[in-house]
DNA sequence: TCACTATAGCTAAACGTTTACCTACATCAT
DNA sequence: ATGATGTAGGTAAACGTTTAGCTATAGTGA
């Protein structure tokens, strides 16, 4: 076993020749005890001079808190998660807390075992983009009362509370197939995942109801799905090659609306390689704002999810709980920004 | 104090009709000490009867590992850091250790305070792209013998070994400026962040080897600097940005490299903005990889960093250290690769 | 039978904090 | 002088694990 040479607070209480439990009060700046100044000063110049730092360790075991947080996402390589993630880790650190983070792959197993790695470090709250097994996963936190927030999906199969932060999905999906309506298109095709989670429905259902609303037809044929289950950037955007070729082959297809961005990556490759305009010969609009959304010479239609916001409050619902002062769940669900583009071709000039 | 209840080895221990000592042999699979198979078996169903989960915080305390390596970053919105994360993240997951990570922001300030954190917590190891006060924030893990991995950047002004792992940006400089060259261009600006990262001068030097060896002079005036210092993307870009248009000033200039992929980002964007074609009006290449070099209806000509070959790297030397098997200090230099691309404009077929 | 060894498991100290409870002393009213 | 009260700080148990060292029992050879 490694013995590093650690400066204790039984050290700083030798040298300032007092006992561990003053220095412990005075250190920890005890509201409830009473030190004379002059002890105060001995102490401190003590642990300055001793270099001494207090183990969250010893200090967890006793019961405190460990100062730690921890945060699960299913995909590294998608922008709107990783936004989430930097908001979260920006104020995980303001307030002091060490943030923890893990990719689970969208796979429950990868899920689970990071969830027992929080478990056996006594962290403080988990945040977590779920899989479809979130709710079975973190069933142990839940149970010891750590706090959980559940981030842009739903923990489906359990009848415990919790809290949960969202975008608003369904209208993201509604807005963007309005968008494309009111610039006189009927012929919309979706790019589609359909998965295991459960509120990706809502984009569908999104696309359906605005059409409903315009009173435009909704054809099956329009819907073009993959269902990946090992997602992977790469594999995503495959498919996104793939279904492109596929509403390509549909003449009357005006638009495509990508309702996932990566899906968006692989079906602009396609289009790119086989000299399809943008918007000239086919209008883009794409749920999520990756940088290339304006990098490129087309600006794309998109919406923006709005990661900061989602990643703050579900870090300030944590501290709420952590700091004892949340009263009860909180279910929350934030909209969408549309950003009109170049990559969508008026067409109620032509008509 | 909040009380968790939690299953300790004890209640194990109570449950499977034994001590403690028992218990912990047995879910350690201790080499050194046999256990008869029907104690083992009723001290594991006893701990998977009562859902046991270990503490790593009291067995760290006992002076075992913790399981927590940490990574610090300068940037989070920063591709090639990001890479060099994902493959942290990765094997760390793979090792059953639990990742902490922690954006500095380039800020000395925020770095010390995060390796604060990493000593409170007893972290096992810690693999940083430090800022230019590396070493000396760092120092108590060093002389604490806990394992510390410098990547991209040098920890400069300290006198221990240390291991270092790092792209090799000389090379990378060198090769865009020879790519130019070789079309035929001899007037090349490089936009070039002059900071406090000292091996970031390799780009600088990289670009003016190339040119001597090419036998083309060196003109300062095509050298622009910026010197930002709390570097975010925004400010980055907007000096890409600034930097673009004084470039543009000179019109002898045929080529821009930039030296950050970042600051490219506010160059193209002021490019898209003045109708300045590339490469028509203007070649550009870039050192760095984003999603765009490749989305954007020109290729980019480009510089990958071997972000995720580092992260391995990296993490594998941390492991190796920690599982007790390094022998010295490793320091190693891996190069880039270069992407060609429709960004630069052949100029040898027009002289 | 005795001394010895091997086996299988137990006891208890230790890791570094926190905190309930105790103590020694001073002050003060009676 | 005495008991009560307040002050400033000390003592020691506890948190959940690990592990050195101990013990009780059984087996073995002379």
């Amino acid at each position: 076993m490694r013995k590093i040479n650690r400066v204790t607070i039984k050290d700083v209480a030798t040298l300032a020749n007092t006992s561990v439990a003053t220095v412990s009060y005075v250190l920890n700046n005890s509201q409830t005890r009473y030190i004379t100044p002059a002890m105060r000063k001995t102490v401190e110049d003590a642990a300055r001079d001793l270099g001494y730092v207090k183990s969250m360790v010893a200090s967890g075991l006793k019961g405190k808190k460990m100062g730690v947080i921890s945060f699960l996402t299913p995909q590294f390589d998608n922008h709107f998660f990783m936004e989430i993630f930097f908001a979260i880790e920006r104020i995980a650190n303001r307030k002091g807390y060490t943030l923890t983070v893990c990719n689970t792959f969208d796979d429950p197993v990868h899920e689970r075992i990071a969830i027992e790695r929080m478990s056996r470090l006594w962290v403080d709250a988990c945040l977590v983009i779920p899989t479809h097994k979130g709710a079975e996963n973190s069933a142990y936190l839940r149970a010891h009362k750590i706090p959980v927030v559940s981030i842009e999906r739903p923990l489906t199969g359990t009848d415990d509370k919790y809290d949960f932060i969202s975008s608003d999905n369904f209208g993201a999906a509604y807005d963007m197939t309005e968008y494309l309506i009111k610039n006189g298109h009927t012929r919309i095709a979706i790019a589609y995942w359909e998965s295991l989670i459960t509120n990706l429905g809502e984009r569908l259902e999104g696309y359906r109801q605005a059409l409903k609303d315009y009173g435009i037809g909704f054809d099956e044929s329009l819907v073009k799905r993959t269902t990946l289950v090992n997602r992977t950037e790469d594999s995503t955007q495959g498919e996104g090659y793939r279904l492109t070729q596929e509403i390509l082959q549909d003449p009357t297809v005006t638009a495509v609306f990508y309702s996932q961005y990566v899906l968006a990556e692989g079906g602009i490759k396609y289009m790119r390689q086989h000299k399809i305009q943008i918007p000239g010969d086919m209008s883009v609009g794409v749920l999520g704002g990756p940088k290339w959304v304006e990098m490129s010479e087309v600006k794309f239609a998109h919406i923006m999810q709005p990661g900061a916001l989602i990643g703050e409050k579900a870090a300030e619902i944590i501290f709420a709980k952590l700091e004892g002062e949340s009263p009860g769940f909180v279910q929350e669900k934030i909209p969408c920004t549309l950003y009109p583009g170049d990559s969508v071709r008026d067409l109620t000039n032509n008509g």
